[in-house]
DNA sequence: GTGATTGCAAATCTTTTGCACTAAA
DNA sequence: TTTAGTGCAAAAGATTTGCAATCAC
């Protein structure tokens, strides 16, 4: 039996090689339910994880996951850059205060009306952020 | 006649003292039109106005006229903050390469159905940004 | 006067980069 | 081999902070 084959698969696929890094990472991110996770997050968990990867290849992966949507990249603080495992058409509540966030699925927020995009201009996204105080 | 006695006025009744820096941006962001502006951008449109102001000021004072109401901080991109002088219910369209905002009134997008706000939390506001490839 | 505000420079935080080393194909 | 990927340390960019000097009241 090989370990993690799906992962594997997933990466070459991507174009990406399945480095122990990718891998490694690529296990944390998409094993288990969906989540939300920063870089210091993540390069954080995988130490804990007795993965040794450093903080730049951290970033460097998201951001390659990110290209060929294996993840999606979620703007809700100008401090910090959250990425979302869930890259499926979905909304979030963010708790401002502890900075976590939480999907809201797509069906339960109806738009009704959107404006066109501006000429010369293409729609790549519709974010809607529900931001909460706690 | 007293210039800018408005823009005084509206600063004392926000509990901030109505200094030459806090006048002299107030100035430069509201008169005339809406705006998006970030911190770095309206330090040198005041340098260029002959405004003699520190960029640790202009953030300091960012800040604090978001505090009282004055302005809006709009999260779209994760390595800087823009600050809206509308800050009335309206969303944003997202300009990517080029970093710049543009208002979508509030009546421009319906919004059917929203979420209850999780327990224990409470709904502060609804962003929606639609992100555009130029 | 005295307490708030400012400016500067240093510090901090997140993210990116250059480059020699290592690993995948 | 050959080329992509990695780690490190340094650099970059945005923002914050400490503190003495200055200004509003």
């Amino acid at each position: 039996m090989r370990p993690y084959s799906h992962l594997l698969v997933q990466l070459r696929e991507a174009g990406l090689r399945p480095t122990r890094q990718r891998l490694a990472l690529a296990k944390l991110l998409f094993e288990g339910d969906d989540r939300h996770v920063t870089a210091e997050a993540l390069h954080a968990e995988a130490q804990s994880h007795n993965v040794r990867v450093s903080l730049a290849t951290v970033y460097n992966t998201l951001h390659q996951f990110t290209d060929v949507g294996l993840l999606r990249e979620i703007a809700v603080d100008s401090s910090r850059s959250y990425f979302d495992t869930n890259t499926s058409e979905h909304h979030h509540f963010y708790f401002e205060k502890s900075g976590r966030l939480e999907d809201i699925a797509g069906d339960q927020i109806e738009i009704g009306r959107l404006p066109a995009a501006p000429t010369g201009t293409k729609l790549k996204s519709v974010d809607v952020v529900l931001r909460l105080q706690e």
